[in-house]
DNA sequence: GCTGTTATTGAAAACGATTACAGTGACGTT
DNA sequence: AACGTCACTGTAATCGTTTTCAATAACAGC
């Protein structure tokens, strides 16, 4: 049925290695060359990538395993891997593991069946205490969560100093009940309450860090009791709160909302991740801008580096977020007095 | 390097038959099976796909094409492709082609070396008119866009009615003077455009319908141009407007706050897409809702259904929206007496 | 004991490409 | 004239599987 270097051959009259040596680079004179690109055309001919990815034993192909491509951050990062993929000639596999560590098991799996030249990995935090023993045998580079192993290179965000910025940014404005919220399940979380919390004590503030898990619903569910207490003028309520993430700012935008309540007046906002809405929605809200586009080039870089040098020792790219702010930070004291 | 099969057979003393066998299904006897398997994990084996492609002639992979994975629309068709791709045993090749129809070439090239079992595609309009002579040896699903030739099956929303439900919507809350805001590279704008027209004649009322480029930028820019005479009471300036999809209706709402207007006293806004942050942005956006995993899922039924059926005649899927009614779209007595 | 059946098993032929190797003229050198 | 070199070109091995086909053994029926 479908047409095999074999055909192409035939009606060239010449060998398959020909028509391949055409099709790759070998030397070939003008006239047969002619006679196979003239076949080719005729016959409609597309070279089978199975076979070719078989005997050349490459698969010019790269994993790209992340939580969920619907959250954004994911979504921009998966779009700068494809480029640079694309761009480098080959392909991508993309799955999403939902945080879930069988998923991911199960994807690991799958990148060693398809002898991937490499992976770009956003794994759960239980599945990276234990990728030492996973016995992968092609380059990994972690993004967006790592560990203190230097086992793998990764490129991440400076958690710790976004968080610090934000705080510091928002006891400037004067706030001094700064509530934090993370997600429970990411290294991400971690780094950034450490952030935040050595920024409240740096500022001689007390810490108030909440978990929960990494839904809207979630933070909704949290914030919606802080201000249950709004009327109660005893009740000792954050000033102002910094969320981890943006699915989880979604939420407290939500709760604040369904309160009938001000942004920053009721409740200042500070959060991660410069989605094209943050700019939109009440006053506007401060956050860390994530160079997302970078995350998934430099990704790229760091595999593409260590397959030509497969022993360097590894790296961990560190990169500083931006702070946009808008008004859901604005200084305490212009509506306060 | 890599184990392979003979590996595994040598190391338990069979013939590579027979680990291929008990690795897919076939005659086995306990004893054999058993030593097979201890091999098989005592290896470290893993088959090789490409080869099993090769020889099986199965792909099991599917190839989904869009515009831009950052587009919520297609970043939430893609997780429903995928998950029922992943469901059944398939792998998903996911391509942006920036509406670009040169990429898109490349990408349906890329297709066919694959041999892909389907593809799920959602073309430009430059393209889906000569997709009949690409010459394409696996099914076609067309999602979002899609054209009057039945030559491939379709998944698409019902925009006629949905764009005429929105100037319904918009006629029965007092407007009269709509305004449409459409992209100018999709069918689908196009469709919608004909709802947006035939509701408008229905009513009674004068079309006043633009079109631009698919950015939010251009749909700031032109409506700026409308806002700008909101000083010159003698202007015929829209009181509403209805926008053919989200990025646009980003633009739009930007262009409304940088001037420090209000939604809807100045201007009334409906659009398409329910992203969570319609809600959140003003008094809510009035939106139609598209069931979009509905979507990604019935492509990859229509897509299994004709690899069953092959002959069957080709199908278009025509899913109806949900208006989803905010404040953007309040009563226009309720604020102007 | 011979034959037919059943259940496993292995040998070997694909699948469709790349590539090492050898062969063939043509041509210039000595 | 003999020989080395150069530039192509074809033959055949190979990649790691699946699958066809034949071979073998065990066993029941006669």
């Amino acid at each position: 049925m479908t047409v095999s270097i074999k055909d192409v051959a035939q009606k060239a009259g010449v060998s398959v290695a020909t028509v391949s040596r055409v099709l790759g680079s070998g030397p070939v004179s003008d006239a047969l060359r002619a006679r196979v690109e003239e076949a080719v055309a005729a016959t409609g001919y597309r070279p089978n990538l199975s076979a070719r990815r078989l005997r050349s034993q490459h698969s010019q192909t790269i994993g790209l395993i992340v939580s969920d491509i619907r959250n954004p951050f994911f979504t921009a990062v998966s779009r700068a891997v494809e480029d640079a993929a694309f761009q480098a000639g080959m392909r991508v596999i993309l799955c999403n593991t939902d945080e879930n560590p069988d998923r991911e098991a199960m994807y690991l799996r799958l990148m060693q069946e398809e002898r991937v030249t490499g992976l770009i990995f956003a794994p759960t935090r239980a599945t990276l205490a234990r990728l030492d023993r996973a016995g992968l045998d092609f380059p990994v580079v972690l993004i967006d969560r790592s560990g203190p192993s230097g086992l793998y290179d990764s490129v991440v965000l400076d958690n710790q100093q976004a968080a610090a910025a934000l705080v510091g940014h928002l006891h400037a404005q004067g706030y001094r009940r700064i509530a934090g919220l993370f997600g429970n399940t990411s290294t991400t979380a971690v780094e950034r309450h450490g952030g935040y919390h050595a920024a409240m004590v740096a500022h001689g503030l007390t810490p108030d860090a909440r978990f929960v898990p990494p839904y809207a619903d979630a933070a909704e569910a949290e914030v919606a009791g802080w201000l249950a207490d709004i009327q109660n003028p005893g009740a000792v309520r954050p000033e102002a709160v910094m969320v981890s993430n943006s699915l989880l700012l979604m939420g407290v935008v939500k709760a604040v909302r369904k309160h009938g309540l001000s942004i920053p007046g009721d409740l200042a906002l500070a959060g991660f991740d410069n989605e094209a809405w943050t700019e939109l929605v009440g006053p506007g809200l401060t956050v860390i801008e994530q160079p997302v586009h970078e995350i998934g080039a430099a990704a790229m870089n760091l595999l593409f580096e260590r397959l030509e040098a497969p022993d360097r020792p590894t790296r961990k790219v560190v990169l500083s977020g931006t702070c946009v702010v808008r008004g859901s930070t604005a200084p305490l004291e212009t509506f306060r007095v």
